[in-house]
This record gives C-alpha cells, sequence and structure tokens, in this order.
DNA sequence: GGCCAGGTGTAAA
DNA sequence: TTTACACATGGC
C-alpha cells in the first residue's frame, strides 16, 4: 500500500530502476549541460533532446558562453530536433546571458542562485527551475513533472497543482532523512518515478501491480 | 493522419 | 484565479 511518498520511495527503490543510468539519474549531473538539457526537454521526449545536445556539443555551443555568443538563427538551426526551436532558443540565449551578466560564470551560479531568480526569467517555470536546482546546481529541490502525476493519479490520488504534488512528494520524505541527505533523494526519487513509469506503461495506462 | 512528448507564456473569461 | 491556445519536431 503506498499511503505517502515515503512507501512509493522505498517501493521503487527495491526495484533497482536506476541500474545503468547515469550518476543522480539526470546525464551530467552538475554541469551546465543540464540547464540547457532542462528548456529542451520541455514537452518533448528525452530523445529528440539528446540530438540537439549533440548538435550543440558538435558547434561548441554547449557551454554559457558558447550560448551567448551563438547567433540566434544558428542556435535555432541547431535545437530544432526537439521541437518549439524558435522559442527555446530564445529562452536558451536569454537565460545564458543573464547568467552570465548576474553571476558570471557557471560555478557561481550554481552556488548562488535561487528559485525566484531561476522563475523570473522566461521560459523556466517551476518544473524547470526545480530541475536545474536539483540535477544542475546540486540543491534540495524536489522536481514534478508529468510522470509524477500521472504515476499518482494511478495510485489514486488527486492533485490540482504542481505544488500540491510537489508538497506531497517533499512532506513524507522529510521526515526519515537529515537535510544533506535530501539533495540526493529528491534527484534519485524523481529519477525512479520517471523510469518506473517508462517501463511500465501501456499506452496512457500505467501498470502499479507491482508497487503493492 | 492524429496524438503525444520529462512545459511555459499569454490572453481572455 | 482558472482555462484555452500557440509553440514544433519526430515517433508511433
Amino acid at each position: 500500500m503506498i499511503e505517502d511518498s515515503y512507501a512509493l520511495y522505498k517501493s521503487l527503490e527495491k526495484k533497482g530502476l536506476l541500474k545503468n543510468k547515469p550518476f543522480m539519474w539526470w546525464p551530467e549531473y552538475g554541469s551546465f549541460e543540464v540547464v540547457v538539457g532542462a528548456i529542451l526537454t520541455q514537452n518533448t521526449q528525452w530523445t529528440r533532446v539528446e540530438v540537439s545536445l549533440e548538435n550543440l556539443r558538435q558547434n561548441n555551443v554547449l557551454s554559457l558562453e558558447g550560448l551567448c555568443e551563438v547567433p540566434i538563427e544558428k542556435l535555432q538551426d541547431l535545437i530544432k530536433p526537439s521541437g518549439l526551436f524558435k522559442t527555446k532558443a530564445r529562452y536558451l540565449q536569454t537565460l545564458a546571458l543573464s547568467i552570465k551578466e548576474e553571476f558570471g560564470s557557471f560555478e557561481k551560479f550554481s552556488v548562488d542562485v535561487d528559485r525566484v531568480w531561476l522563475l523570473k526569467s522566461k521560459g523556466v517555470g517551476a518544473e524547470t527551475a526545480d530541475s536545474i536546482l536539483c540535477y544542475a546546481c546540486k540543491r534540495n529541490a524536489m522536481v514534478v513533472d508529468a510522470y509524477t502525476s500521472r504515476l499518482l493519479n494511478a495510485l489514486g490520488y488527486e492533485f490540482g497543482s504542481y505544488i500540491n504534488v510537489q508538497s506531497w512528494c517533499i512532506e513524507g520524505l522529510k521526515p526519515w532523512f537529515k537535510e544533506g541527505e535530501l539533495v540526493e533523494i529528491y534527484a534519485l526519487f524523481h529519477g525512479m518515478i520517471v523510469e518506473f513509469v517508462k517501463k511500465n506503461s501501456i499506452g496512457k495506462k500505467i501498470d502499479i501491480e507491482s508497487l503493492r
């Protein structure tokens, strides 16, 4: 029975879902590349993002400096594989330029940035902000996404908003871990949820039998 | 051929 | 404060 997020966490943990996955689940955890991926993955499948990231890498644009300097038309072209390319090109360059201006480097950014600052940037909503905080900046942040809502719905929960889903996830885990441990717990929890849903979906339905 | 994917901003009720 | 709609490619 899944009575809270801790029960879900422990249940997912037994399944070895993150075996053969990158450290902390998101590829290149703790790097600027994660910031780029977080924008590119909006309403798009990750396999499409990988193509774009490779394009950017090949053209030396997968860095703070590179993104600041690349002509916008070229940037659009390189990220075309992940869709919404005009919009995302604008979001990416705007974000890169403000990171450069406000923090100087990705390293400073990752230490000093906060959620409020991120949310002021166009194209960075709640999920993207938390993804950047959690997987790029190694901060204490629980990411909630379409997979999370779908899984919780399948388990019988109904949440109206992002913040409600997120609160449920956080509140159930908090009592069981030390503050410092939560950085990794949240990162892994979200990763396991995504992998579980991918693996156990049949069309729109999720088979939750194995969680009981 | 239509639907959807690791959302977000904007305009209108 | 909610709800609809545009943004866009590629896989199924």
